[in-house]
DNA sequence: CGTTACCTGAAA
DNA sequence: TTTCAGGTAACG
């Protein structure tokens, strides 16, 4: 559900809400406690008392709230997670799993169908996220940078899009869509990226999850912001889930297949399959 | 590197 | 009834 552009959306609507404010108590439903904390309920509830929330970041698509002590809450909603700002006495959320009440009168609302999201608390030393290649929308993501990554990579590159550890924040929604900007087939083998691709694909990338943003993400499904209004992302799609429907660029019937497990989509006219294509 | 499992509900 | 879902970790 929420790719880069779904968590940076709600990290910019919580940011000024939670900035200063005190936790005063957590809830979690004890059947899903053990699946969404990396500790009992009881010592989760325990380390977050107390706390006041000095920031409101973001790493890939994880949610990273800094504690005054230097800890930090780390949150990843995975495919259902919602993360919701409600009026204390405000009725309990569909799916509603936990909630987290913090001083003025206001909390956060935790819902997720399928129970995958996670919460759990760095220590002032580590590492508050797995490792993640950069930050699409930061300087560091350059082409030449880019470039080195996909040397000698055999996988697709749609695959390589996906991987969190060479960039951090695409998903399905926007890899698809980054590649119909580039113009390129999500079956070309990675490495076989030529050098003005390559350029293509850097800029469609930060392109697209830009626009993303700008359209507060997609609500195909299950996304909301935090005030729980859907993004319109899906209303702009080039691609993604318009299989059948006409390319807006020429016309052509859009295909899906399935790359790495993941439904893909593209167009065939305007993402020409490489020669010696790939095939499956 | 590709495939599977995790969990639940909506849509086909 | 079966398939599918925007993510990731754990497999072989």
């Amino acid at each position: 559900v929420p790719e880069l552009p779904e968590v940076e959306t709600i990290r910019r609507d919580l940011c000024p809400l939670l900035t200063g404010r005190t936790i005063a108590a957590v809830a979690v439903d004890p059947a899903t406690a053990p699946l969404l904390l990396d500790r009992s309920p009881d010592a989760f509830q325990a380390r977050l008392c107390g706390r006041t929330v000095r920031s409101v970041g973001r790493r890939g698509k994880y949610l990273l709230f800094g504690l005054d002590d230097g800890a930090t809450w780390v949150v990843h909603l995975r495919m259902t997670g919602r993360l919701l700002w409600r009026q204390r006495d405000a009725p309990e959320e569909p799916y509603q799993r936990a909630a987290v009440a913090f001083d003025g009168g206001h909390g956060l609302r935790w819902s997720d169908v399928r129970k995958f999201g996670t919460w759990r608390i760095a220590e002032r030393l580590d590492d508050p996220t797995p490792a993640l290649g950069p930050e699409p929308l930061d300087e560091e993501f350059t082409a030449g940078w880019l470039a080195g990554q996909l040397q000698g990579r055999t996988a697709p590159l749609k695959s390589f899009l996906l991987d969190q550890r060479r960039i951090a924040g695409l998903g399905n929604i926007y890899a698809d869509e980054a590649l119909f900007a580039a113009g390129i087939h999500p079956l070309l083998e990675a490495g076989a990226v030529g050098a003005d691709q390559v350029t293509r694909l850097r800029d469609a990338c930060a392109t697209v999850l830009r626009e993303g943003i700008e359209h507060r993400g997609a609500s195909f499904r299950d996304y909301v912001d935090a005030s729980g209004n859907a993004g319109s992302v899906q209303g702009h799609v080039r691609v993604f889930r318009r299989t059948g429907r006409p390319c807006y660029t020429c016309g052509i019937a859009i295909e899906r297949i399935v790359v790495g497990g993941r439904a893909t989509h593209f167009c065939p006219v305007c993402q020409p399959r490489p020669p010696g294509g790939e095939g499956r």
